[in-house]
DNA sequence: TTAATTGCAAACATTTTGCAGGTTC
DNA sequence: GAACCTGCAAAATGTTTGCAATTAA
């Protein structure tokens, strides 16, 4: 992804552009992925950009907030940051602790209940656990 | 639910009975409910129980892995167990941090996606988020 | 008597926050 | 110069663990 496909993307989103946020985008929305917060500090550590801890956090936390990245909770002892942002659903391999795209039309859902009375629905998480054949 | 009950559940389900154990399985599986270990802990300390926290997770967590107990993941900040154990789906208020089944039926998820190679499926979690209509 | 459970406090991991310093418009 | 962002360290949160004392088979 290009710098400045990524400035009109923050653009889009009502995001300030900073280095960081810029270099975390690039890692986080370079493909189709799953990454915890500590998984971007590791990647940026390697990469030799250095960059807060807290920073790391508050700017995942920003981008789903504008809707640049959607979390998946999938795990109590971390959150991930999923760049896709399209609706799709999840595998989630418990031994690994690694989440996998589940192809849109494989898993039809065809109807949504009605939400109940005063409320309505603001987003869907479908997650399918998978472990290893036994 | 009766003791003999419970009893009876906890052997079919392989768990020593204690008094703590029985206590907290009173309170969680009394009525098909989501609770959090600190929910579980405020009832018992309403109802002039007393039971150490670190008891009141390592049951929960105790029942959960028995099959006791459902774990329903939805928040990054904490656990709710729940005691209906039967396949079926929740709505979960963000507004109020609390979960709703939603009825089987209404939610046909009619067939699901083949698991990935070398894997089986474990555990299928819909979550509808809904929050206060604007 | 031997194994398992409990309770307390301390440890843990992830995430959030307060605040001083820096950057941007 | 006003508003916003960054980074560090400290705090907060939910949960787990080590260990001595207790209870149960």
């Amino acid at each position: 992804m290009q710098d400045s496909e990524l400035n009109t993307l923050f653009a889009q989103h009502d995001i300030m552009p900073t280095a960081q946020r810029l270099e975390i985008a690039r890692i986080l929305l370079g493909a189709p992925q799953h990454l915890s917060a500590e998984q971007v500090m590791q990647r940026m550590h390697d990469a030799g950009s250095s960059v807060s801890k807290a920073t790391v956090y508050n700017t995942l936390g920003l981008f789903a907030e504008k809707g640049l990245v959607r979390q998946v909770i999938v795990d109590p002892t971390r959150v991930f940051y999923d760049s896709t942002t399209v609706p799709h659903f999840h595998f989630y391999h418990v031994d690994t602790g690694s989440l996998e795209d589940i192809e849109p039309d494989l898993l039809p859902l065809s109807r949504l209940p009605r939400a109940p009375d005063g409320t309505e629905v603001c987003g869907v998480d479908v997650i399918v656990r998978v472990q290893r054949r036994s």
